[in-house]
RNA sequence: CGCGGGGUAGAGCAGUUUGGUAGCUCGUCGGGCUCAUAACCCGGAGGUCGAGGGUUCAAGUCCCUCCCCCGCAACCA
């Protein structure tokens, strides 16, 4: 027991500014998938996930809703742990960043690394934005402006701590360079190389004073722990390093694999490790950084309102469903397309047709053909010999993509099984060997190698698919232990003879799609005010697959010279919206930044409007306007507006009137 | 020339390292089967591999130029 590998794995610790979408849920399941697998194999796994709870913008966020920011994530991170409970995320341990076991931590280390002469007191000089109470260096600024609102900003000093990254940047680039695994996948690796490490690193400021949520410097409290130094540490700080209680550490560290996202995998790559090797401790041993869910070719967000919520999905198909279509619908790694049509198509193609209904024909087989009971094989033919290999090499094939964490192509290897079976019944026809003496003895064969051959299936998917193994043990009959974890898949026949199958409940209940997607559509006025429209995936493609069209064959275009379908106008989402706020854009003479209330639970929009020339803030204040709420943001004057307000203008824009509904209507009303 | 990723059938992707008949899934069309969740099996159509030039007996793959999309630049999984 105690040689047992011991294998560690950390999702990132998510930041609780807002409910988790679809994206932090693809990594965590990605997690606890890499964790159950590595399980199976025996080894000895500790998986660890958790919230980054400090920084400004929670600090920011608690202040508008009027509680402190602890009560805020407070109530955030208990829908997060109910988010993984429900997708079958099983962590060994969630660590906050507010915890007191993890600030000691962070403390020590800080000290540590000021004691050692690592970090030193310095004076950070930039650029310091006073309404947003932000600092920002010479590159962030926009036209010397704040790049957050456009204002100007002052140059300012201020005393800070500083992390010596500069001193072990040779180091550091020795290292990735000598281990070629530590950055996955390696386009990562020539871009911190390229961008940052051989261009050199500066020093880091790891301290704010502007900053009260966080961890206090204990020996200037005055200054708040930089919230990456504090975030990172979390890895180790939850094992209990630098405690009294250190036995977790000792055990698990150093990680083998960080799995975080591509945005994040600088902090991962190069703070981390030079932190970690100041204080003399092993690194990890790898930092994966995965690609994004992107709908529609953007990026999910909460401002465009396109976020999908898993906690809808995982109600209406299970969570098994929803893990598989995450692990197998892109390569990790790269960015993947993610559309409610793709993700409903996936479940009926391969789940439902493939995967559930071959069991359930088998069993119904078996039950016809032979009173329910799994018959006893005679000698194998080609076919079988075939079929049976295939089950054997599988595990292997399996495995290996397992390890590089291409989880897509080791669903594939599963699947690809489960296509030849399916094939197999069709080369045997076992409705034709039953009619004779001579095809009842081929019979016994091929219904024993489908029931095993599922048997392996059900193994293989065991660690994407939590649930769905035990529906079809109970109804292959499989009552004996021993069968049902990796060890068993060496050989290929232990099903025992003369089980008692089962029929049950449809493993995977085919989907009306085109139902669906309408009713995908309604969801949202009734679940926590989703704003994104799922035909819009459809006729977003539709669009974009015309677009291509056109560039290509211009003379298409003329065909229908300004005529559109339905389905393009039902691409502009059109909403009623309250303007709460409006203000004159500093250094513009036609902006106006507004900003707008679709009704309470969902966010406020900032919008820049040109509309100043017609109409003044006070005009503004109260009115309800029409806007295009789900246009791709843009940033104007360094500000970013997230959609248009809708005016009939003349050709010389001389006269300008706002576009707005007839009487008072419900803020955040769908105009069509 | 900031850096990185990408552009392959209607959609989503593999193939590019090590040049040698362009592949997978979904969709579509036709056929087969009837054990099964209108499922399963077979076959067809559909691609000037972003554009142009070059190397080569041979280029999606190597070289050069260009176009387009996406991301990053210190608080987005």
């Amino acid at each position: 027991m105690a040689d047992k590998r011991t294998f560690y794995i950390t999702t990132p610790i998510y930041y609780p500014s807002d409910n988790l979408h679809i994206g932090h849920a693809y990594c965590s399941v990605a997690t606890d998938t890499m964790a159950r697998f590595k399980k199976q194999q025996g080894f000895d796994t500790y998986f660890l996930t958790g919230t980054d709870e400090h920084g400004q913008k929670i600090e920011r966020k608690a202040a508008e809703k009027g509680v402190t920011p602890q009560a805020y994530v407070d109530e955030i991170v208990k829908g997060i742990k109910a988010l993984w409970k429900l997708i079958d995320v099983e962590y060994d341990d969630f660590i906050r960043t507010s915890d007191d076991r993890h600030a000691t931590v962070v403390q020590r280390i800080f000290r540590q690394l000021y004691d050692q002469g690592d970090i030193y007191k310095g004076t950070y000089e930039g650029w310091y934005c006073t309404p947003d109470e932000a600092f920002f260096t010479e590159l962030q600024l926009k036209d010397g402006c704040c790049p957050d609102c456009g204002r100007p900003v002052e140059r300012t000093r201020e005393e800070s701590y500083f992390f010596k990254l500069s001193k072990y940047q040779d180091w550091l680039i020795d290292y990735i360079e000598t281990h070629p695994d530590f950055i996955q996948p390696v386009s990562r690796k020539n871009e911190m190389l390229n961008n940052f490490l051989k261009p050199g690193l500066s020093d880091l400021c790891v301290s704010r004073t502007s900053i009260k949520w966080g961890i206090p410097v204990d020996f200037d409290p005055k200054h708040t722990v930089y919230v990456w130094l504090d975030a990172l540490t979390n890895y180790i700080s939850a094992l209990g390093y630098g405690t009294d209680h250190d036995e977790l550490y000792q055990k698990y560290w150093p990680a083998d694999i960080h799995l975080v996202g591509k945005e994040i995998i600088r902090f991962h790559t190069i703070i981390w490790p030079i932190m970690l090797h100041a204080l003399g401790l092993p690194l990890p041993g790898q930092v994966f950084g995965h690609g994004w869910l992107v709908l529609d070719g953007m990026k999910m967000s909460k401002s465009l309102g396109n976020v999908v919520d898993p906690v809808v999905l995982s109600n209406r198909y299970g969570s098994d469903a929803i893990r598989y279509c995450l692990m197998r619908e892109m390569p990790f790694g790269s960015d993947g397309q993610f559309s409610y049509e793709a993700l409903l198509t996936r479940i009926n193609a391969d789940l439902a047709n493939d995967l559930g209904n071959l069991v359930s024909r088998t069993v119904a087989m078996v039950e016809k053909y032979f009173g329910g009971l799994v018959p006893t094989p005679g000698a194998y033919n080609e076919l079988d010999k075939a079929l049976s290999e295939l089950a054997l090499a599988t595990p292997l094939k399996v495995r290996q993509h397992m390890d590089e964490l291409q989880f897509s192509l080791a669903l594939a290897d599963i699947w690809q099984l489960i296509g030849e079976c399916n094939r197999y019944i069709d080369q045997n026809a076992p409705w034709v060997l039953c009619k004779t003496e001579e095809g009842q003895e081929r019979l016994k064969n091929v219904m024993y190698l489908l029931c095993e051959c599922i048997r392996f299936a059900a193994v293989l998917i065991a660690p994407t698919l939590p649930r769905t193994p035990a529906k079809i043990y109970a109804q292959l009959g499989m009552v004996e232990e021993g069968l049902q974890d990796w060890a068993s898949l060496a050989t290929f026949g232990l099903l025992p003879a003369g089980a008692k199958v089962q029929k049950g409940e449809a493993l995977f209940p085919r989907i009306d799609i085109k139902k669906e997607l309408e009713d995908l559509v309604l969801a949202p006025k009734g679940e926590e005010g989703k704003a994104w429209d799922p035909k819009q995936a459809e006729t977003g493609k539709k669009e974009s697959a015309v677009t291509a069209g056109e560039k290509g064959d211009g003379a298409n275009k003329a065909g229908e010279a300004g005529i559109i379908s339905m389905d393009d106008f039902a691409k502009v989402q059109l909403r009623v919206a309250r303007v709460l706020e409006a203000e004159k854009v500093e250094g513009s003479d036609k902006l106006l930044k507004l900003t707008l209330s679709l009704g309470d639970g969902e966010p406020k929009r900032t919008v820049v409007s040109g509309i100043a020339k017609h109409y003044t803030p006070e005009d503004m204040k109260g009115r309800q306007v029409v806007l295009v709420s789900n246009l791709k943001p843009a940033k104007l004057r360094g500000i970013r507006s997230e959609g248009m307000i809708l005016c009939a203008s003349t050709a010389s824009d001389d006269v300008l009137r706002l576009v707005s509904v007839q009487g008072d209507m419900e803020d955040g009303a769908h105009i069509r």
